[in-house]
DNA sequence: CCTCGGAATGAATGGTCGTTCATTCTTTAT
DNA sequence: ATAAAGAATGAACGACCATTCATTCCGAGG
């Protein structure tokens, strides 16, 4: 929902179309500040962001973001929402989604948005991780991430019952699956993020169907 | 190496073994240093981490990091680099360890140093995932970690290389499974930290077994 | 016991950051 | 057209941080 839309295409203060004020809607200029947060973290780093960044890179003044949100940290708060509801409110689409009916289909379907484009952006992996390596002091990012980690998993298993099911799998525990390829996935992340070099997203990818074709052979080809 | 032997066991300033001024050699100081900076980022994020808060907790005076460190980027870059060397030179001693002549064994033993006490213990991978946050914005770290994984990543791969032989497994690629179960190892680690009540260090370790009992079936029971 | 090198200290400094709020400006309703 | 409402601005403020360095003091060598 609106995450690269033209509206965000002012990237720097230095906008030739004027320098006129412009009054927009709270919720334009919320998410045109989160918009903004996500840049400065993925080219500066959590721990480098400021304020003046952050406004400065919308294009607004120095004191709009303490308007619309009440504090730095608040801020940070809800771009680490957004980030992760995205995140999963787009696998969970893919995984409950009856508009492709073939299981098989279905999971390279779910692995596709995982480490394809719209996540695997350099941008969305680094606010991602950026925030992972505060959570383990800062219990509110573990609890967001929790919330919607936890319902992302429940569908998983239950897409992997369906399918262990489906195939008469033996030997398959759907639950000890499930948390293996969330981990999987994650684990794939941050070798795109930390060693691009030496992992391509086509081998991401790869390795990913694998993971799945071990589990799956009748499935996966 | 002297990675929590008695000597770091002045937590606080407050230490009632007296006030007086003491002089130790330069490396023992430095170590002293990089142990406390670990404290601090496991307790409260990297990004809030401070050179007061490490002196204090080394129990020295304020000037101490820029005496033995150029500057608070140079204490942490080396922080870093003592962390990641240490999980990797862990790893890759028990990789090449001929003390364990099964090879079935000896992946068992790497399996449970990677999710066992000495590693998933919350101040080293808070320290882990802290620095790989940061690691898209910059390169300095990247280089660091990259370094040091693309040896553990060769040792496995030979590791694997010689049990695919030894089994006689087919449709098995060395590199792709290295690179698999890499990835699990990292995204357990982070699941460990981030969601600690939805995945316990028992379960952590049966998802990990049941990867490497899918592709060698044989070698894991 | 004395001396000297240099390790350790911590008050002081300069710079940067988050936040505030009086003011300016745009929009909407009358 | 005019006024009221409130969105946006940006200079100013106070707090905090990394770094410096004059000073203190330990301890090894004579």
């Amino acid at each position: 929902m609106m995450t690269d839309g033209p509206a965000s295409a002012a990237h720097t203060a230095s906008d030739s179309s004027g320098k006129r004020r412009q009054i927009r809607p709270k919720a334009e200029r919320r998410q045109q500040l989160i918009d903004a947060t996500i840049r400065c973290i993925a080219q500066h780093g959590l721990s480098a962001v400021t304020m003046q960044m952050v406004t400065s890179d919308a294009g607004l003044s120095a004191g709009i973001a303490n308007l619309h949100f009440e504090s730095k940290d608040n801020l940070l708060k809800e771009t680490l929402r957004f980030v992760a509801e995205e995140y999963h409110h787009g696998q969970i689409k893919i995984m409950e989604g009856s508009d492709i009916p073939d299981l098989g289909e279905r999971l390279g379907a779910l692995l596709d948005f995982q480490l394809g484009r719209g996540v695997t952006q350099r941008q969305k992996m680094s606010v991602w991780f950026a925030y992972y390596g505060e959570a383990g002091a800062r219990p509110v990012y573990q609890r967001i991430v929790s919330t919607v980690d936890r319902l992302a998993a429940q569908k998983l298993e239950a897409l992997f019952t369906v399918i262990i099911r489906e195939g008469d799998y033996r030997d398959v525990d759907a639950r000890e699956l499930a948390t293996g390829y969330s981990a999987l996935i994650d684990g794939l992340h941050l070798g795109l993020l930390v060693t691009p070099r030496e992992l391509s997203k086509r081998r991401a990818r790869a390795v990913a169907r694998a993971f799945l074709r071990r589990a799956f052979p009748q499935h996966i080809d």
